[in-house]
DNA sequence: AAAAACTGTGCAATCGTTCCCAAAAACGTA
DNA sequence: TACGTTTTTGGGAACGATTGCACAGTTTTT
């Protein structure tokens, strides 16, 4: 802020003492005396006086900040998850800076890069689905940059992790296709390189083996841009619709929404004849036509739980050596038949 | 960051200059000779010198970045708003901070506290719903922070604003439920003191006046919480069935899903059959049964306005007196009865 | 040839904090 | 009283960058 605010000097000086001493004051240390430390907190007060944290960052090398990158702010899964990463991060007196890559590796790593320049004291990030490059990360995380990954994480990295059980939501979301007499099942999902999409695939074989249905490549088609194309979208729903599926299990928010719109678009009239199981944090399922069963993810606990990490690993005072990687459970939540379909 | 880049300093005593000169070559002065730039230069790409935001912020007074608040990012409206900010001020070498007041006034007051301390150099803000008293916002302002209020302005405030054109939009959703031969058309909206609220209220009288349908104040409901409690909006709904309306016209994005979810919810014998008309950016509502039409406000384009006007201020010479509010169209898209209500 | 002007560089202060190191004050003990 | 401790305070150097001012050395002007 260009404008004047109070400063420690100007304490200092209308109370007739050093900078240092009022520094300590304000910081509550054992070394100066009660009764200094009720003035100087008394004529703070009375001024108004803020710490300034951009001299203290420069200062302290650390800012009391840390950076989230994920890939769109616009996608329930991730606002909710920076809800759960605000909700720690502010009861431990962090602040959070938010940056998008929006699905590209170049936007990611530039993003990264100011973050670090601006001395954030750890990073929260979802890997986006170009990126399949992370030395740019190493390099940081060799230098001293604490790194929590959530929900797209690389699995040739040493740190904390915080993730979905992704496997076993795909394998329950599969599971209840089986189970309502669906036998052709597609599955739609994300770039291959992604570690979710790689987990949810297992899943989904796991639970087509445990009922004896032999899994078929063609019916499975990778996304790389994540459903951000809806070309990419309708072009991977006409591949599928010749197989006759009687069911499709779609592993991301933001492909469950466009491979519904897709359908819709291009072939209205089987829409509601396949059965949807798709993993979406959407507050707004409900109101979906066709309806659709859903995986949820805990994403407001997976923003929790990673800023917990990390803030464990900016406040360790040796490195940390051992790392572990927290899985989530995930919520299947059944279509509800008798809503929505009923009334139109 | 807590470990070691090259500084200035660095390059200086590597090159044996002093760190003036090195900042003045790096800055491209003309006091330095070509030869010492072309050197200065050469090694600090070499080394990877990244200048430090942070010294520089301290020492300048300025962060090279504007604060954004929003009330929530999970809300389609403010998440195209925020794309559109950044559009503008990437280009601008400008950064972004984004902060949710989650429709607290509180909460928004201490976000704008903080980013003010943290040396933004203006101000991007759409009140909270709860907001009423803004003079902490005078105080900053007085002081030169440059502010430029979006969606949610205050009347009494002598800045750059921009805004979607309620008036119109409300008019035109209102007038297009009456041309389809709806004559109780309740209205649904938020908080009382917002801007858009009163704008929208005018524009929904205005669209009846001309049909020469009486205006009834029982069929106006304001939530005071915008959406965020669902039970405000069930008691809302609740209030509002026993006038049989045969259309609702909404005015937010939260209130329109909400609404509908209440419908369904409470009452879903009667969901399909009131004709809905709301305000949303939301891009699922293809999705949505019962099938609706919608005002869509050019978010992106409210961003980038905002922000241009907004760098205009900071970048000008001299205080700058003369403030525009800027209006830009809505979009009304009429419901597709052909989708979403034949196949279920 | 002396004075004036211009070039290119360095010194040192500054931004607001923190913190090492010393020094002063207060106290206790012999 | 003199000395050693403990408690409380102040001086001043950082952190990394920018910039007004001074000062050489060179060139131009008169």
């Amino acid at each position: 802020m260009r404008f004047e605010t109070s400063t420690i000097k100007d304490i200092a000086k209308a109370l007739g003492l050093s900078t240092s001493t009022v520094s300590r004051a304000l910081r509550d240390r054992y070394e100066i005396s009660d009764e200094t430390k009720k003035i100087v907190l008394a004529y703070a007060e009375k001024v108004n006086y803020r710490a300034n944290p951009i001299a203290r960052s420069l200062k302290e090398r650390r800012s009391y900040s840390i950076g989230i990158i994920v890939s769109e702010i616009a996608n329930n899964f991730f606002s909710q998850v920076i809800n759960g990463i605000e909700s720690i991060a502010y009861a431990n007196d962090y602040h959070v800076i938010i940056s998008q890559s929006h699905e590209s590796h170049e936007q990611e790593k530039l993003n990264v890069e100011h973050l670090a320049s601006r001395s954030i004291d750890g990073l929260l990030i979802a890997l986006s689905s170009e990126t399949q490059d992370i030395d740019y990360l190493r390099d940081l995380y060799a230098k001293g940059l604490p790194i929590v990954f959530f929900d797209r994480v690389p699995d040739n990295f040493e740190t904390h992790k915080v993730i979905a059980n992704n496997f076993k939501g795909s394998f329950d979301a599969t599971e209840h296709l089986i189970l309502s007499g669906k036998r052709t099942i597609a599955h739609l999902t994300n770039s291959e390189t992604l570690s979710n999409t790689k987990e949810r695939l297992e899943g989904y074989k796991a639970a087509l083996a445990k009922y004896h249905i032999e899994f078929n490549e063609e019916l499975v088609k990778f996304c790389q841009h994540g459903g951000m194309h809806s070309a990419e979208l309708e072009h991977a729903v006409k591949q599928l619709l010749p197989l006759k599926p009687d069911g499709i299990f779609i592993s991301s928010d933001r492909l469950t929404t466009g491979c519904i719109m897709a359908l819709k678009k291009t072939n209205p009239e089987v829409a509601h004849k396949i059965a949807i199981a798709g993993f979406t944090n959407s507050n707004l399922v409900e109101l979906f036509s066709p309806s659709l069963t859903t995986v949820k993810q805990p994403a407001f606990e997976i923003g929790q739980v990673a800023t917990e990490l990390l803030i464990s690993m900016i406040e360790a005072k040796r490195p940390v050596t051992e790392f572990e990687t927290k899985i989530l459970d995930t919520e299947l939540v059944r279509m509800q038949k008798n809503l929505g379909n009923r009334f139109l």
